[in-house]
Order: C-alpha cells, then structure tokens, then sequence
DNA sequence: ATAGGGTTAG
C-alpha cells in the first residue's frame, strides 16, 4: 500500500477557501456559504462531494495527496465516482504508481471500460511498456456477465501501443480483432492501424486499409506518407503529400525529416523554402530540428543562421532539442566559436547538449577541449550514454590522446553503465591504429566479444596506411579473405585501395574486376558549397552542375598553377568504379576540387572557402588543396566525413593525421 | 482518442 502523507491543515484551508470562492462564483450553490459551516468543520472534514469538486479542478500533486488522504479518512475510498475521480488526477499528475494501486482496488465487480481506457492511454505513452497489452489482456479475460468491452477508443490506445512498442505480432491479433467487431469502420481505430502498418513499413497493408476506409482525415494520409518518407521511398512520399488535401506541420516534418533520414537534404532545404512560400504552415521546433540538421550534413551555415534568427524572431521556445540541434549545426558548419556560445548559453545543459559539443569539438581537432567538456560534464553529474561516449574517444583519437582514450575506454562500463558496442571498439582501435599502437589494436581485435566488421579492419588498415606497417597489413588483408568478408559493400572498395597503396596493381585488377561481375558501386564522393546561400553540390565527375563546362577549364587551369607551386598527382588511391580512360582523369575531377574551383570561379578574392564532402578527402586532394591555398591565398575549409581541415598557407590543420 | 523532431566511430 502506497503511503500518503498528512495534509498540513493550513494548506487545506487554502483549498477550501478557494473553493467556496468558486461556488459563489459560479453560483454553483447558493447555499453553499450556509452548509459549510454546519456540524463538523469543514476545514478539516470536508464531505464527500466538496471532496469530488475538489478534484474536478486538477490538483497538483501536494493537494491531490491531501484530499486523497481525506477521502480515506472519511471513510469513502469505496466510493466508485471518487476512485474514478482520483485516478483520473493521478494521470494528469503522471503518478502512473498510485493511479494503478487505485485502479487494481476498484470496487467489485470491475472498473468501467472507461476507466480501462485512460489506464491503457497512459501506459502506451511509455513507449516502451508492455502494460497496454498485459491490461488489455487482462480487460478480455473478465467474466463476459459484467458487460465490460473494449471499445473503439481501447482498440485505438492498444494497436497504438503495439507501434510504439514494435511488436507487430500483437498489433496483428488486435487488429483481427478491431476487423472482427467491426471497429476498423472508426476513424481513430483506422488511423491507428494505418499507423501499425506504416511503422512496420508493411506499406501495401497500410495502404489497403486507407483505400477501403470511408472517411480519412490528415492522420490517415500522414501515417501513410510517413511510412514511405521513413522508408526513404521519397518518391511516393511526396506523391501522396501533394495528394493529400491539407497540409499542417506534422506532414511538413515528415517529408522533410524523410529526405533528410535519406540523405537528401540540399531537397529537405527545398521543402523548407516551400513551405515558408506555402505560408500557411508557421515552421515549429521539429522543423526547425529537422531543418538544422539537413544545414548541419550540408554546411549551410547561411540558412543555418538565418534559422537561428527566425527563431528569435518567431519567438520559437529554446528546448534542450533545439539547443542540441543548433550546437551540431555551428560546430559541422566550422563555426565552432558559434557553438560553444549556444553551449555557454544553456542554463541547465543535458546529455544531449553536452555530447553535441563533445562531437562538434572532436570534428575539430580539438580533442582536449572535448575532454575538459566531457569532465565538465561528469562534475555537472550528467551520465554520458553510448554516443557521448563515442565522441570522446572521437576526440581522444584526433588529438592522438591515448592514455585519455584508453581509460575511457576501459572504464566506460564500470564508471557510467554504457556496454561498449562495436562502435566503441571501433572508434578505439582507430585511435590505437592512427597513434601508431598497431599490435595492440589487432590484439585487441582478436580479443573483442563481437566480430569485427568492414569498418573495424578500415581503421587498422588505415593505421597501416600511415604508419606504412605493409606487413600488418597484408596479413589482414588474408585474414579478412578467410573470414569472407568480400560479400559486403565496402569490403572491395577497401581492398582494392589497400593494394593501391601498397603498390599491388595484380590485387586491385583482381578486385576491380570482382566488383565488376558483382556490379559493385563504391559510394560515389559528393561535395557541397553554400555560395550567397544556396548549396551547389558536386558529385564525382560531375556533369549536372549547370557552369560543368567552365568549372572543368577552371580546374585544369588551377591544377597547372598548383603544379607549378610543387603539387604533384598522386593518384594511389583512385577508386575503381570508372572505366580506363576515365581513370587518369579521375583523381581530377573529385568533387572537392570541383567545389573548389567553382569557389574561386565565382567568389572574391580572398574570401574563405568552405566545403564539406561525404567522403575521406583523399590524399591526392589534399595535397593539391594545401597548395591551392598557397598559390591563390585562400583559406580553405573542407569538413570530410570524420573532422575538419584548415587548409592555409600551404599547410592544413590536422597536420596529415587523419 | 490517432500522425512528426536532435547528438552517433571510419
């Protein structure tokens, strides 16, 4: 039995005062003024329905606990209508504890099927909660003579919990049940099964109960759309969203979180716009989150700033979420400073503010920054989870940070409860393998209780890349062909550059030509420049962009300039998915350098350069981009798929380690 | 009553 502490009589008073105040008010009663000050003093025992009034009002928390221990005291917790009125405050006061206590002590025979609703209503918004199930269970097992049935409403809240919590098999069996008793006629129910299937992405199912329904509304044709949006089936999606009668500010987000889950974002951005055109729909936090990480993944620091003012001016509340979103976006943009300030601005910073600024310092470089963070963090009593975990060691393994690193590492566990995944052994080896400790990252490898993937061999390989180690990593290379690895994308991609860089042409014509047979694609590099706020994107060997032509004659002239200013081609790491003629030309026309020659093309002199890539920048680029710096005086700034690099006067800022 | 959002190693 759950334990209620004694109101304080003067809060009581309070209370009551208030109340009579109401009545006269509202001239509920009139005699109110003369019932009250009757035989027993109301102050301290108030009756039954003055009791019941009082909870209409929605208690807090304290009073809710004061009248509730009066309805003990007075003897009347068997009263149906005030149990029902009690559970229904503990709901509202999120007190799920007390309200079930109460809801398992109804008095016989059973509570109403209301009642069961708004228990079940409240436990599928846990997500992940099996108690809607094991109640309604409970709720089909009660003796049929008591007439208590689910109704459309409990049919609603259960399949609604069987998506929240992922188990299609249940969702199924109460969805034959909904078809049976005819329930799937119902709005709410339909929608909620729309929503079932779409979760599930079993989109012809879904798509099924849409088309025989009779009547949908904007939750029926969302559920759909965000099936396909999550699907990254982008095409239908929008179909369906220009089908769709009304448009709100759920299905904005989900066609443009859609394009963004799919990597699409330069089209997230174009939806955004759109829907600022539109002017209907007033962008709110999940846009603006959605939006900032579509300019976070570009580098569009313009909109990206632009985003940040509109939310001043729109007054758009600063939650934690937006906070996170807005430090990712400055510190991906390369305005790190601008990052920090949002951080140093947050009262009271959560695990997610501070893994964002952990992240944002790592991609910098400024692994020691992260760590002062990250023991800020531990002082502020924040528990990091796996992800701030994994931008630590981030940080420690650019900074060259191995003793940090490997006490974080080993202690990750004990000290915070986070179970290193793959990920962590990953980002460990890699700082092992990059510092130069190739043994002991193998060794570690050897010894890790999961097996390694594609991504845990590229890091020590690319430790063998740097230390020049052709022996370790010619072994791997047969250890990986044992494990036959080969089937899975990437593997070829990686081995096919090892060979290069060893020298081996024999291995890479023999995996070039695997990858043929099994039409292979690498992931082709991609690089996006936001000039006067718009984002031109660049693809390998690009011919959409429309100015290709000249960019090509541009670059040409550029690479001759940085040849004379000692850039020499280097073309070891070429990947393989281009044909022979192609093949001397592609270390050319990487997207980066066509970013970059487009910069110079149309920008000032002198003006700073910003790219981010997809992609690693290759060694090739990166030494031509180090000279470009020198022979044009720009600052270049390429963020790759792992940090930034400062490209000036010749030099970059991770100092060739990366 | 039912639909939507952030951080994530290389």
């Amino acid at each position: 039995m759950h334990v209620i502490t004694r109101p304080k009589p003067k809060d009581f008073k309070v209370l009551i005062t208030q109340l009579q105040q109401l009545r006269s008010c509202l001239s509920v009663s009139s005699s109110s003024s003369t019932t009250f000050p009757a035989k027993t003093d109301p102050f301290v025992h108030p009756d039954p329905e003055t009791l019941s009034q009082l909870l209409n009002h929605r208690p807090g928390v304290s009073q809710l606990k004061q009248i509730h221990t009066q309805i003990i005291t007075r003897a009347c917790s068997s009263s149906p209508s005030l149990t029902h009125s009690l559970i229904h405050c503990y709901l509202y006061a999120k007190d799920l504890t007390t309200a079930r206590t109460l809801f398992n002590s109804y008095p016989l025979p059973s509570p109403p099927t209301l009642l069961w609703n708004i228990m079940i209503r409240a436990y599928s918004k846990l997500y992940n909660c099996q108690d809607p199930i094991k109640l309604f269970v409970q709720m089909l097992a009660l003796d049929r003579t008591l007439v208590i049935f689910p109704d459309e409403y409990t049919f609603t809240f259960v399949i609604t919990s069987c998506s929240h919590q992922g188990s299609l098999v249940y969702g199924e069996i109460v969805r034959g049940m909904v078809v049976k008793s005819g329930f799937e006629s119902n709005l709410y129910v339909g929608n909620a099964v729309i929503n079932l299937y779409s979760v599930f992405v079993k989109m012809e199912d879904a798509h099924k109960v849409f088309d025989e329904m009779s009547d949908r509304d904007v939750f029926s044709w969302t559920s759909l759309l965000r099936g396909y949006a999550k699907h990254g089936e982008m095409r239908r999606a929008c179909e369906i969203f220009y089908q769709m009668p009304v448009h709100n500010e759920v299905s904005w987000t989900v066609v443009i979180s859609g394009f963004v889950g799919a990597g699409r974002y330069v089209e997230a951005l174009g939806y955004f716009r759109e829907m600022l055109c539109d002017g209907k729909v007033k962008a709110n936090e999940a846009i603006l989150v959605c939006v900032l990480s579509a300019c976070a993944h570009l580098g569009a620091l313009d909109q990206g700033n632009w985003i940040h003012s509109y939310m001043g001016k729109n007054r758009i509340s600063e939650s934690s979420n937006i906070f996170t979103a807005l430090i990712d976006m400055y510190a991906k943009c390369g305005r790190i400073d601008c990052a920090t300030r949002v951080f140093n601005g947050i009262s009271r910073r959560d695990v997610h503010n501070f893994t964002s600024m952990i992240s944002g310092l790592s991609i910098h470089g400024l692994g020691n920054d992260a760590l002062s963070v990250f023991y800020q963090m531990l002082a502020a009593n924040v528990k990091p989870n796996a992800v701030t975990i994994l931008g630590v060691l981030n940080g420690c393994s650019h900074s060259g940070l191995v003793e940090e690193g490997s006490s974080i590492f080993y202690n990750m566990e004990s000290m915070w409860g986070v179970v290193p995944e793959i990920e962590h052994y990953g980002c460990y080896i890699n700082l092992l393998g990059r510092a130069g400790h190739l043994e002991r990252a193998f060794e570690i490898v050897k010894r890790m209780p999961m097996n390694s993937d594609i991504v845990i061999w590229r890091s020590l390989l690319n430790g063998c890349r740097i230390h020049r180690d052709a022996n370790l990593a010619e072994y791997i290379i047969n250890h990986i062909g044992q494990l036959n690895l080969h089937g899975c994308n990437g593997g070829e991609v990686l081995l096919s550059n090892l060979y290069a860089s060893l020298g081996s042409w024999q291995g890479v014509v023999e995996v070039r030509k695997l990858m043929g047979e099994r039409r292979i694609d690498s992931d082709p590099g991609c690089s996006w420049i936001e000039v006067d706020g718009v984002v031109h994107e660049f693809r390998v060997a690009d011919r959409l962009h429309p100015q290709i032509v000249e960019i090509r004659d541009k670059l040409k002239e550029i690479l001759k300039k940085a040849s004379v200013g000692g850039y020499v081609a280097n073309a070891t790491q070429v990947s393989f998915d281009l044909n022979d003629e192609e093949k001397e030309q592609a270390v050319a026309w990487h997207s980066e350098k066509l970013a970059v020659a487009f910069a110079l093309m149309i920008t000032p002199t002198g003006t700073l350069i910003r790219i981010v890539k997809n992609l690693r920048t290759c060694e090739d680029c990166h030494s031509a981009l180090k000279v470009i710096s020198k022979v044009f005086g720009r600052e270049i700034i390429v963020r790759d798929r792992s940090r930034f690099h400062t490209f000036k006067e010749g030099g970059c800022s991770c100092n060739d380690y990366w």
